[in-house]
RNA sequence: GGCGGUAUAGCUCAGUUGGUUAGAGCAGAGGAAUCAUAAUCCUUGUGUCCGGGGUUCGAGUCCCUGUACCGCCA
């Protein structure tokens, strides 16, 4: 049996996400979870919050909490809405646990000792009035290339010229508004990845069957300019990880904490610690040291485009560094964009469907399977309502759900609600399960090689098999002239729902319950070949008839949700 | 400005190491069937593969160049 570790980039905690942020990480994570699972593999699915750094506090103030309350709430509603997207972590953490605070300091420590962690003096904007240091980006001021006045402190985003927060005239913070700012000295800690640079090289060109999106990113950093820079990894905040020492105190860095980037990553590890802490399992370092039984773990990262960098370098330059046994990742697939509507789905201007939204309109089915099977893995998708309605209309209730539909209803007015007994197979038939056999390989090897789009097809194209063979075997026909060999085709139908359920279910998991619990059956298990699968429903086995399974996307629904998330448009 | 990605049928996209008449789904058109959520099934593609050069016996596929969109960095 493999062991699959899975990990999904943790999303940030300052706020409901929209489709975007599911789409390039969560729901292709669970994907390929649910099938791993499906096989009979052993999986820990793991994600989190990421909850630290200024836009947390700036959140956590504008809501009128204080951070860690802020936080907490979030992450709870983060947690309701991913299971309402069925989304099957075996722990959903928090970057703000006991447990990562405590291992971040530990690496720290160890990266440290191994001479990787360098002091560097700075010089940055200290804001009286706020009581803190302001990031580049929360100082604003008057652009001194073109005269805007809301250029930012990285960037004057009027004539996009890359600034210091130092040329702005008038500068003032962006928090409060306040113009007592002042430069001051602070010190803080730097990661020597330019140190690790041929070694992490190394490591990303052994990688040649990663997607060409990954490692020509990482490849970009590495080579890019002087190459790969060192990168400060600590912050003049309260919100975060105290900067230590492993569990020393760190002399001079009393108040600082660490950076967001560098203790993101390492939840994934400390999530693992979380799940045993809470209970769900009893060894978390076997599925993380290589010393202790996790040699045999096959870990794969699913992310969005933007966060490749992290994964590829910093992340492996804090395990390669610390000279520890830890596992590293093995294989990444990223994702590019969705955009909305003709542009880019924005929260600030409260464009396009956001996640709580997303699910009171609709039930979770629909979204993953359109979503699923338009993941942007080679270039950036486009949401439109009117794809999405044809989409899952045509799919899900003409082919999958009418399928139900058709040869329950009809076995129950000529048979009754159990499996008919009579008749025997013939050339269709075994045309039918020779066809299965083949799309159901090619299903698979698409799931193992995480090809998303292609995977939705093949099932799509499985789907179709059985209205196909319905529409040419025709039972409501041959019951006239030969009413067993109507049996035996109705006998096939019937079967064909309880594998289409199996097939399904990483894609749809509510919708392949219902048909399981229609066939009255409990049989999960994944299909060895097609006919041994189409006779796990013997003659005489009782089932009911489910309801419509999918409700199509009315005309009306769909210009007024159009209208609904177009938001502001400038 | 530097770098990277993308540009293929009305729409969303496949096209493996260059090799025969460029494919799939949706939409459109025609037909069959009537078990079913008017659902299904069959048939149907005259596409300057973004433009322009080049390499090659042969390029959507490689090289150069231009254009457009997206992103990252400075």
């Amino acid at each position: 049996m493999a062991r699959h570790l899975i990990t999904s980039a943790i999303p940030y905690i300052n706020g409901i996400k929209h489709l975007g942020n599911l789409v390039g990480s969560q729901l292709p994570a669970d994907l390929y979870a649910r099938y791993q699972r499906a096989r009979g593999n052993e999986v820990l699915f793991l994600c989190a919050t990421d909850e630290h750094g200024t836009p947390a506090e700036l959140a956590a103030a504008k809501a009128g909490q204080p951070v860690a309350e802020f936080c907490a709430d979030m992450h709870a509603t983060q947690a309701k809405i991913a299971d309402g997207f069925r989304l099957s972590f075996d722990h959903f953490g928090r970057s703000s646990s006991p447990q990562n605070h405590a291992l971040t300091q530990h690496f720290a420590g160890r990266l440290a000792d191994a001479g990787l962690i360098e002091e560097v003096s700075e010089k940055q904007v200290y804001s009286n009035a706020d009581g803190r240091f302001l990031p580049d980006r929360y100082i604003e001021g008057t652009c001194p290339n073109c005269g805007y006045d809301g250029a930012r402190g990285d960037q004057c985003e009027n004539c996009t010229k890359q600034l210091d927060p130092t040329d702005l005239i008038n500068p003032r913070s962006a928090i409060s508004g306040s113009t007592d700012l002042e430069v001051r000295e602070t010190k803080h800690l730097y990661l020597r990845q330019s140190q690790m640079r041929d070694q992490l090289n190394a490591w990303i060109d052994s990688k040649s069957d990663w997607p060409i999106l990954t490692t020509s990113i990482a490849k970009k950093w590495l080579n890019d300019g002087d190459g790969l820079q060192d990168r400060g990894i600590t912050r003049d905040l309260a919100w975060g990880v105290p900067v230590k020492r492993g569990a020393e105190d760190w002399p001079g860095m009393e108040g600082k904490v660490f950076y967001v980037w560098f203790d993101a990553p390492i939840e994934y590890i400390a999530c693992a610690q979380e799940w045993r802490d809470a209970g769900k399992g009893s060894d978390w370092e076997r599925w993380w040291r290589t010393d202790k039984g996790a040699d045999d773990v096959r870990y794969t990262q699913f992310m969005g485009k933007d966060n490749v960098p992290f994964h590829t370098l910093s992340f492996p330059a804090t395990i390669l560094g610390s000279g520890e046994d830890w596992k590293l990742v093995d294989y990444i697939k990223s994702f590019n964009y969705l955009n909305y509507d003709g542009g880019q789905f924005s929260t600030s201007k409260g464009r396009g469907v956001f996640q709580d939204q997303a699910l009171d309109i609709l039930p979770a089915d629909y979204w993953r399977w359109w979503l699923l099977s338009h993941v942007p893995e080679s270039s950036d998708t486009e949401f439109t309502w009117e794809t999405f309605q044809q989409d899952v209309n045509k799919d899900l209730a003409d082919v999958l759900g009418n399928f139900v539909s058709r040869i329950t209803k009809f076995c129950r007015s000529k048979f009754g609600e159990e499996v008919p007994s009579a008749g025997t197979f013939g050339p269709a038939e075994e045309a039918l399960i020779a066809d299965l056999d083949r799309r159901i390989a090619a299903y698979q090897s698409h799931m193992d090689a995480i090809e998303i789009r292609k995977a939705a097809g093949e099932l799509r194209a499985i789907w179709v098999a059985g209205n196909e063979y319905l529409q040419s075997a025709a039972p409501w026909s041959t019951f006239k002239t030969d009413p067993d060999m109507a049996a035996a085709q109705v006998r096939l139908g019937l079967n064909l729902i309880r594998l289409y359920a199996v097939l399904s279910a990483p894609f749809i998991p509510d919708a392949a319950q219902t048909m399981m619990t229609a066939m009255q059956s409990d049989d999960w298990s994944w299909p060895s070949d097609a006919a041994t699968a189409l006779a796990a429903l013997p003659g005489g086995h009782a089932f009911t008839v489910p309801d419509v399974m999918f409700t199509k996307i009315t005309d009306d629904q769909h210009a007024d949700w159009q209208t609904r998330f177009s938001g502001t448009r400038d």
